[in-house]
RNA sequence: GGGGGAAUGUCCCGAGCGGCAAAGGGGGCGGACUGUAAAUCCGCUGGCUAUGCCUUCGUAGGUUCGAGUCCUACUUCCCCCA
């Protein structure tokens, strides 16, 4: 794999950007690239009513093909989310009503507007539901047409399932079926939409091996399997995890300005790396940022958090999540956008205890919490040392922008707007 | 079908001779040092109207002044024999 060089343009940049982890045959590949013939889907299971980071590097292959001109498909889960993907799973997750994943399927189709360019023409991305012809499926036919071609003493020593096996933890029918309607996918978007190549995590490889063997015995054109690394950082923890839990694309799960901080703390080792995945920037100065040693890396830091957010959110978000870390961290001042909380004046009025006020800005959990973090000196109002917990805030504590800073560590900020 | 073991702080692992808000890790959070990084060191890691009160050890009962700890039944999981 690493002494192969690619003609194409889409797989030079796969290669280049660090995309790639697995290809199932990529002179083949190669070969439909240069001619821009990839039609190339990667489906999204609606599992949450957003898809977080770890989908990211996902959607940016796919924003990469159409730039280098071919065909993408983003594949809504509706059908296969009623399964549950079984890969790599310690046990069955709980199944979703279909009331859920109607929810969580509008949610996820939001992000790809973003980065792709949807219509009906060559070169333009379609989203396509598998709901559309596995909620239609006649159990028999399937079996007979479909069924028939996997073999069960294949699929249970796959690796992605061979865990649960060997810990004998339950494996329910329901799940075993979840490759088969993968691979069944793959054959069917072949048939439909000219569709010949899957890509997705290294989690995944074996379902989209599955699928092509599928395709080749249900008589389709040749298909392929790319995948691409799971990204962990530098110090090796699984990447996309904060205090408040996954890092979210919609913005009305995480905002773009904790979008950006969540980029703006990446480590010194990950920056070139995540601006090659997580940004469109060209190679060159992506390697000058890169090289910046030092402090100096934290301008890399901010150009990689402005980037990935203006991708997400737009650029006018990002300019504004950047100007308010800026006023933030840089000043020490009172950014008027920070994430605030509005507190009725009567409150206000007859005291707000301190404790609560941390609470309700959701900064910590329970009054216990903040309790102990007042005793840490981890909390600050005006940025302030809280030391007694009997502190009341009244109106008098707002600041000249009419709010009161309260901030929990060094980087979480929420401002109380007496209304 | 028979025999033996196990379920602990709702993130995970895990100690716990009847006095336990319950050892120790990991993870997480805060503080110090830095550069909003990593590494390192220190602290915290049930709730509350808080020198006290309330709720936690698979579920339901029982013994006891008092039960995570003993007894009974049930549930789930693991091991051995058949």
């Amino acid at each position: 794999m690493t002494d192969f060089s690619p003609k194409s343009e889409f797989l030079r940049v796969m290669f280049e950007r660090g995309y790639v982890h697995q290809c199932s045959d990529f002179a083949g590949l190669d070969a439909l690239a240069a001619k821009r013939e990839i039609v190339a889907y990667v489906g999204y299971d609606c599992t949450a009513r957003s898809l977080h980071i770890g989908s990211l590097v996902s959607i940016m292959m796919l924003a990469w093909l159409q730039r280098t001109g071919n065909t993408p498909i983003t594949l809504m889960g509706g059908g296969t989310t009623q399964i549950g993907d079984p890969s790599f799973k310690d046990e069955a997750r709980k199944l979703l009503s279909l009331d859920e994943i109607e929810i969580n399927k509008a949610g996820i189709r939001e992000v790809f507007a973003k980065v792709l360019r949807f219509g009906e023409a060559p070169g333009e991305a379609r989203m396509i539901d598998n709901a559309e012809w596995l909620t239609r499926l006649l159990y028999l036919p399937f079996l007979r047409d479909v069924g028939r071609h996997f073999s069960v003493n294949r699929m249970m020593t796959m690796e992605s399932v061979r865990q649960r096996f060997e810990r004998e933890q339950e494996f329910s029918f329901l799940e075993f079926n979840y490759m088969l309607l993968q691979s069944y996918d793959f054959v069917e978007l072949a048939r439909r939409h000219g569709c010949n190549l899957q890509m997705g995590g290294s989690d995944q490889w074996g379902n989209i091996v599955t699928g092509i063997d599928l395709g080749r015995r249900m008589g389709t054109h040749q298909l392929y399997a790319l995948t691409c690394p799971l990204i962990t950082t530098a110090s090796g923890a699984k990447m996309g995890k904060t205090a408040q839990g996954a890092v979210w694309l919609n913005a009305d799960m995480l905002s773009p300005y904790e979008y950006w901080q969540f980029w703006r703390n990446t480590e010194d080792a990950d920056v070139g790396r995540f601006l090659r995945l997580f940004t469109f920037l060209p190679l060159d100065e992506i390697a000058r940022l890169a090289a910046l040693g030092g402090a100096e890396i934290n301008e890399a830091k901010k150009v990689l958090a402005t980037e990935a957010t203006a991708l997400m959110h737009g650029r006018e978000a990002a300019e504004a999540a950047a100007e308010t870390a800026r006023r933030t961290f840089e000043e020490g001042r009172a950014a008027s956008d920070l994430p605030g909380i509005d507190v009725p004046a009567a409150e206000l009025a007859t005291g707000l205890g301190v404790l609560a006020a941390f609470v309700r800005a959701g900064l910590v959990a329970s009054n216990g919490e903040a309790r102990r973090q007042v005793q840490a000196g981890g909390l600050r109002v005006n940025d302030r040392v809280v030391t007694d917990p009997a502190r009341v805030l009244t109106a008098a504590d707002a600041t000249e922008a009419g709010a009161i800073k309260l901030s929990f560590g060094k980087k979480k900020h929420v401002l109380i707007r007496p209304v």
